[in-house]
DNA sequence: CCTCCGCATGTTAGCGTTAACATTGCCTGC
DNA sequence: GCAGGCAATGTTAACGCTAACATGCGGAGG
């Protein structure tokens, strides 16, 4: 034993501790219960990762002796030692409104069988906290990381580069991905949607449209696209994100105080939309009679509302599905082929057009 | 220099590396910040958590290194000495139903101020996950825990308290809490809700209720409720948790099958609501003429149904924001006095009654 | 009967950080 | 002019775990 001890700390007196000294922390440990099963610390730690390794007999010793002492593995530890630490991080804008929620269900959900935790990050609207939060989080050490969108700073990207782990960014494949992504074209969808509503006859447009990275990309591409097909004169109202209700309603009203009483509204979420369905309820406006509506999302309500809300679909629990099926294939050593996956979108028709 | 290092190990080969020798990872360091910049590694450390601490002009060139080697700290290794990760644990038993998600949410933006980041654990719907979950989850050492109900295995308190971290058991009130709660009385929601139909006049009742622990004690408090009122033969149906719009439909189907075809429903959740409303309005049934519906959750759409639905309110967000102070306070060394925060309830009489 | 192999287990040192002291130099006060 | 104190920085060991080797032992093969 060559390190120094305090016992044979000769030249401090007898009750003085050495440097760097710590009081106990009394916490059960690794060599407790290697103490407790009579062997080294080593093979409680083999018993607790590879248990096919040890004898059957000493497995059954160890198990009952951590059972005793109430052992709980240290993590910290653990990851510092293997620089894994079965985390995924992952960072959304908001959780409480039910889009990323669905996701990182899904995403956690599968996550958790292959034995991997979540770390979540909120990075609000406009990712204002993104370039902090990923560095709190890459501090933590995880073995991957979920990101919404594919727009980070210079600092950011870099980062995430250099931190070398899988990393998936969703619901937007405008950018290049640093290295995976899950999600589909934001421009599609607008384009999409104008068109859909031009081949259903309506030749007079508005927008109300979430001042957020991806909703952007919608709205610019839907007003480009009409453009292309010789309307002009758009409508067009913003409002910050995250959006709801209330600002949809108070859309309506600027809308109509703008003079547009009649044509088609493409909202930048279903709440937007359900918003203008209930503003032109009260206004006494007919729909899809006086003005169409589309949503986006298609979250539980839209079938239920009020004439039933036309809108965009994207099977969000999807995005988390596969982009916990591109981590852990990844993180068991796979090679991804398809990096980049498209979940694509649909329009569902319902009453409001 | 006492340990024995792999130049000095005169005795094995010259590039035989020694037991317990490790290939180099790569990864910037605190020394290497260190070495950048002419201290000691102990100035950086100083420099990221206690600047205060460290002369101006070190603190300067310090940071340049900092900057210059893209050092991530890692905090592992920093939670390892020091016992406190700045992480606080959440389980819930889903996410993208929104009414944790909002919690959540709140939680997480406050905690993040404080520097907390959170790891998050989804434990299912019964929590049959939760045991693995809670021992997964002490294994990364949280500094606090935040929890969804009060009813835990026996292993599962014992290893809770033998954690000894802050813990906030939340949304019920019904059985002592292993230390902290925020939360309201389910069973006084029942009542409450029986009270309030049966003084509206009604006197033929039913109930749409989920298997969820606490659903259960606030559809079971609503009969007990009943009996006392001397209403005999109420109707109830059962649904496994988590509830959707689908089940509220079928519900009032059985409900009718049965003969109940007039009288108060009481329902899980705002989902179940919303589909009996529907269902109704599919077979010519008034509400709230034929039947009263009135749910539970105040979700956002619950206003905006056709007829507005009655149903009770819990301020989510503020169940995320009192656990987040109680946590952050018991963090900070302070004494909390009230360590069980009743956030109440109310019951919001809309159309549907 | 000896060698060799492979299984089960042990030993050592290191992962990257920080607590707790130690040291150094400078300034204050008498 | 010197003790004493404080401010800035350094040194050491420890946090709890596991990778990488080392060791010991029993049995197969010659």
């Amino acid at each position: 034993m060559s390190r120094q001890r305090a016992k044979d700390s000769a030249t401090s007196p007898e009750n003085a501790s050495p440097r760097g000294a710590r009081p106990s922390r009394g916490t059960v440990t690794l060599s407790d219960v290697a103490k407790l099963a009579g062997v080294s610390a080593m093979t409680v730690s083999r018993v607790l990762n590879r248990p096919e390794t040890v004898a059957a007999e000493t497995v059954e010793t160890v198990r009952k002796a951590i059972a005793r002492t109430g052992y709980v593995p240290n993590l910290l530890a653990g990851g510092l030692a293997t620089t894994r630490t079965k985390l995924v991080a992952a960072i959304v804008p908001t959780i409480s409104g039910s889009i990323f929620a669905a996701c990182i269900q899904s995403l956690t959900d599968r996550l958790e069988i292959a034995g991997y935790q979540m770390l979540l990050g909120l990075s609000g609207y406009p990712a204002a906290r993104e370039e902090g939060l990923i560095n709190a989080i890459l501090s933590r050490r995880p073995d991957a990381l979920f990101l919404t969108g594919t727009s980070h700073s210079a600092q950011s990207r870099r980062r995430l580069r250099g931190a070398k782990i899988p990393i998936v960014e969703t619901w937007d494949l405008s950018t290049r991905p640093i290295d995976m992504a899950v999600g589909f074209s934001h421009a599609r969808v607008g384009r999409d949607t104008a068109q859909f509503l031009f081949d259903k006859g309506y030749r007079r447009f508005a927008v109300i449209g979430a001042e957020d990275e991806r909703a952007k990309i919608r709205w610019r591409s839907y007003l480009a696209t009409l453009t292309e097909l010789g309307v002009t004169d758009v409508a067009s109202i913003t409002t910050p994100a995250p959006t709801n209700l209330w600002m949809g309603r108070d859309g309506l009203g600027k809308l109509l105080g703008e003079g547009f009483t009649q044509g088609a509204i493409f909202c930048s979420s279903d709440a937007l939309a359900h918003g203008v369905l209930l503003e032109a309820q009260a206004r006494g406006l007919s729909v899809p009679g006086d003005i169409a509506v589309v949503g986006f999302g298609d979250l539980d309500f839209a079938a239920f509302t009020v004439p039933a809300l036309t809108t965009v679909r994207i099977d969000r629990f999807a995005v988390g599905r596969l982009a916990a099926e591109l981590i852990l294939a990844r993180l068991a050593g796979e090679r991804v082929a398809e990096k980049t996956i498209d979940v694509g979108f649909q329009i569902i028709e319902r009453e409001s057009t």
